[in-house]
DNA sequence: TTTTATCCCATGATATTCCATGAAATCCCA
DNA sequence: TGGGATTTCATGGAATATCATGGGATAAAA
């Protein structure tokens, strides 16, 4: 499994181009597979990004609802309808859709913020705001043990 | 498996062409097996499409259902009966019949969306409505995890 | 023949690839 | 351990390829 971590500001520039920091570069499968899978983040304003297998695995959660269901078109517009593979050119960058952009409020600078499997592109200073508002909010909690046997 | 993801508004030419979007085909299976297969989705106005292996899924979880069972007409005379097969043609199209056309009330332009192992055709503002609506009524749900193993 | 469906080619727009540059980090050897 | 050499990295611009789309040609059906 791939794991993102640490930040990297990095420039953005007029094509809306800006290169993936190497480390998470090194993390991607192969090198045949250069692509990385984006989408909106459902309750803030950043970006998600993570690997095919990482993605297949929200399809297959998103699959395991019942078919039909009102849940599983919902998870299914706010997530597999708004992402977007983005290709990774050969010298290590990605093109940022201009919708994206918008969405992050996103100006010439993006800054990445690695989460484990994912990790996610946010507007510098809204990224401070949130780390502060979170450490604020749950402080002192505790992480839980996985319950179940990692199959 | 198949990913279809994002949403690409492609136009319908009089011809009743519309160019399935190149991230579709890349997902498709291979080269020789150019085909989808398109239904009327079940609860709403769209059209629902996918590969054959993912039809096949359909017709496998059907023929679950109880023999001779209410349950099991219904899905068979809705899905399977329903089902087209839809060559892809050597520009990457498909031609839509006009009465799966009129059944998603399509004029002129067609939204594929798209939504893990299957995608939808829509009318663009009656994506947009349905959008809106689900967004609505679950907003603030949060993904479950798997609770089964991934056979 | 008339109609209908499929295939083939042309075109503009968009996206991707290729090459060049400077800065920073790393390596190497005395 | 220092300092120069080398590699890696982020960034910019230009060349190239891909894609969606329209029109026409060809083949099959009625």
């Amino acid at each position: 499994m791939a794991l993102f971590i640490g930040t990297h500001e990095n420039k953005i520039d007029r094509k809306g181009r800006v290169s993936l920091p190497a480390d998470y570069r090194a993390e991607l499968p192969s090198e045949d597979d250069r692509t990385i899978y984006i989408f909106p983040s459902l309750y803030t304003s950043a970006l998600e990004a993570c690997d095919r297998a990482q993605l297949a695995l929200h399809a297959e959660r998103i699959n395991a609802l019942d078919q039909f269901s009102q849940e599983e078109a919902y998870f299914s517009s706010q997530i597999l309808a708004e992402a977007r593979k983005l290709g990774i050119d050969g010298d290590g960058r990605i093109v940022l859709p201009g919708e994206f952009m918008e969405r992050a409020q996103l100006d010439g600078k993006a800054l990445f913020v690695g989460g484990g499997p994912k990790f996610h592109i946010w507007q510098p200073e809204a990224y401070a705001a949130h780390r502060h508002e979170t450490q604020e909010a749950l402080a002192g909690r505790t992480l839980p043990s996985l319950t179940r046997p990692s199959s």
